[in-house]
DNA sequence: ATCAAATTTAAAATTAAACTCAATAAAAAT
DNA sequence: ATTTTTATTGAGTTTAATTTTAAATTTGAT
C-alpha cells in the first residue's frame, strides 16, 4: 500500500486527487498504533496542514474502503482506527478500569473461526474480537 | 432473573423501586432479540407508558449491571442491546450485504479465550466477537 | 485556458447520550 | 397516617462526535 495505490483507487472511483486527501493519507501511513479522527486532525494541524475536521471525516471511510485502516474498539463513545497490516492482524483485550489495550494474536483462534464459518456457510471477510476485563495492574 | 431479583438489586443499591423502572424492566424481559434505546422507548410509548427517553437511558445501565442485557454490535452508530441468558451466550456473524445477524456459540472458542487471557494475566469479564462477511444467500 | 463537477472550509445541523432542575413519588421517620 | 427526607421523573438543555450545507476553490477533461 503506497500513495500510488491510493491515487489509483481514488481515480478509479471517479473521485479527484487532492492535496488534502494526500495529506491525510500520508499522515495515516505514518501513524503507528490506534488513533481517532480528532487525534489525526490535531497531528495534521501541528504539522501546519490546514485540513478541516470535515475532510478528515470524509476521507476516513475511503481509507477504510481501500483497506489501509479499520475501525477497532469503541472504548469511549467515538470510533478508533488502526492501520491494517496484512501480516499482523490481532485482537484486543481492553481493561475496563484503566482503558489499557493489549493486543494479541492466536492462530488457533483464527483457524477455529474459519471452521465455524465454514460450518455456517458464511464467507468471512474480517472479524473483531474484544475481550473486556481487568489488566494485571488493575485486578 | 425475575422482577424480584430486579427489585432486590435496586434496593440493595439504595435506589428506589419505581413504576417507570418496573415498566422498563418488564418490557425488556418481554423483548426477544436485539433492541436499541429508541426502539424500547417507542414500544413502551405504544403500550401507553409515559416513560421518557431519559428514564430509558438511565435504566439501561442498571439492566446491564444486573446482567439482564448486554451491549452487542454497533451496526449503526448507536448502541444495541440484547437479553443475556446465562445458558446461551453467543457471538455474531454479521452479513455486510443484507445485515442479517447469525448467532453462534463455540465452547472451544470460549475456552481458547480463557487460556489466552490466563497467559496475559488478564481477568476476562466479557467479550464480543463479531465476524463480518457474506451470508450463504448473499455470496 | 476553460468549465463543469467534485472538493474544500467554516459553520450549522444532526445524532446519541448525558445532564439540569423543578415537580413528583417513594421510603423512612415520626 | 402524616411528615420528612431523598431519589426519580420528564422536559428541555447540553455535550461531543459526526454529518451536512452553502459558498468558494480546486481538479481533470476538453
Amino acid at each position: 500500500m503506497n500513495k500510488e495505490d491510493f491515487r489509483n483507487f481514488i481515480s478509479s472511483k471517479g473521485l479527484k486527487i487532492t492535496k488534502k486527501r494526500d495529506e491525510i493519507f500520508d499522515e495515516v501511513l505514518n501513524t503507528k498504533g490506534h488513533f481517532d479522527p480528532e487525534e489525526l486532525y490535531m497531528r495534521l494541524k501541528q504539522k501546519g496542514s490546514k485540513v478541516s475536521r470535515a475532510s478528515i471525516y470524509r476521507t476516513i471511510p475511503l481509507l477504510v474502503e481501500i483497506g489501509l485502516i479499520e475501525e477497532v474498539e469503541r472504548v469511549d463513545k467515538h470510533a478508533h482506527y488502526e492501520r491494517v497490516s496484512a501480516d499482523s492482524h490481532h485482537d484486543h483485550m481492553i481493561c475496563m478500569k484503566c482503558g489499557k489495550v493489549i493486543e494479541f494474536f492466536s492462530p488457533t483462534l483464527e483457524m477455529l473461526q474459519d471452521e465455524i464459518c465454514q460450518r455456517e456457510n458464511f464467507h468471512k471477510i474480517r472479524h473483531s474480537l474484544e475481550i473486556f476485563g481487568l489488566c494485571k495492574q488493575c485486578q
